[in-house]
DNA sequence: GCCCTATTTAATAGACCTATTAAACATAGC
DNA sequence: GCTATGTTTAATAGGTCTATTAAATAGGGC
């Protein structure tokens, strides 16, 4: 409750608003109108719709790179087990977050232009995709891990993940599933598909 | 060319500009022109845009419905290698369509009442799923498949499918690729998928 | 008190959207 | 040719949305 308090404020419902609904479906008049303010200061204090939206996918575009980084000095499998507890853990507390970064970038052209600059062009991403690269082939030529191209090994897994969390809704929705349930079942998904890509490339 | 030339004309145009840009984003404005009309005549024979919408929807959902079916009377593994193929055999001509479905499930709360009402709760689809879940019961039973729920194992493939062709524009777009080449990946993921999934549940 | 600056509001321009209405047009049957 | 019916259009009401403008308000420094 500071002198920036209206402008933190405004940011902020503008996060869940759009979070919730999309850039499209979220007018900032909704946004003033939950914030408590007048719809006006939502222009004074970031100009344009688009420029008050960009400041929050920035920010939701980070989180989801920031989690592609390896855990650490550790083999394959502990590294590739952390992976997915990591983003398991990520999304769990960010269940929309797939969703709102999909949507948009199939929705619009120019973010995606803007996520493929930010990180499937950016240095780290390549440096992590090597990584990962060097030590599933270490695996293969151990025998540790049937031949399988690190592309469609990393498709698998994001598949499995962010899909459970894409049709979370429909699945609380279609099985009238509560809080405590769902929250169980997401901790059995994150099992299941470990067990079944575990599995599936030995 | 006949007299209900352009009713046809505008369904069709309504497909294809509902599959594009989803509900929210389409106009009956945007439909009468790429259909070549007055914006009054899409009211004339549809009265409302949210009629025009059901007819199609109702008729994309029929199609993601229909291949839920077993194919026959076959062993387990060739059942759902079966539906595997059936699955991308439909999504490779309907590229957005799970994109499309989702969407508008996860935007709207009718939308997904009404899917919920004849899909989930249809008689076909709680019998193709005890068919399906004997099958598998039988093939855990003889040891040819480790215990795993069909919840689980339609989920990880339905994962697997559908989010190959909800990230397609993305692949295409990051990675610069062609026709022939998408047509290609298609092809390679879904055989990588199986490999994955009959590995991963044996 | 008074000024200066930053904040907040009311009002509105301008665009677009859905849906309706009334009038124009075409054409088949008589 | 005339009328009845179905088709198509122009015009517009009424709503929402983004963004801007000008005016009101508040608070700090003098």
């Amino acid at each position: 409750m500071k002198k920036t308090s209206l402008e933190e404020q405004i940011l902020q419902t503008a996060e869940e608003l759009f979070m919730e609904k999309g850039f499209d479906a979220t007018s900032t008049t909704d946004i003033a109108k939950k914030a408590g303010c007048n719809q006006a200061l939502v222009h004074y204090y970031f100009r344009t719709k688009e420029n008050l939206f960009m400041q929050i996918f920035a920010k939701k575009q980070e989180m989801v790179f920031s989690c592609l980084k390896l855990s650490g000095e550790s083999d394959f499998q502990t590294a590739l087990n952390d992976f997915i507890d990591a983003y398991f853990e990520l999304l769990m507390k960010n269940r929309k977050l797939p969703f709102f970064i999909i949507n948009e970038l199939i929705m619009r052209d120019d973010r995606r232009q803007y996520f493929r600059k930010k990180v499937i062009e950016s240095p780290e991403y390549l440096e992590y995709y090597g990584a990962w690269n060097s030590m599933l082939q270490k695996e293969i030529a151990g025998k540790h891990v049937r031949p399988i191209e690190l592309s469609d090994l990393t498709l698998h897994i994001v598949s499995l993940i962010v899909f459970t969390f894409i049709s979370l809704p429909l699945y609380s929705d279609f099985f009238e599933k509560d809080e405590a349930e769902i929250s169980t079942y997401l901790n059995h998904r994150k099992e299941a598909i470990k067990e079944v890509i575990f599995k599936g490339i030995s």
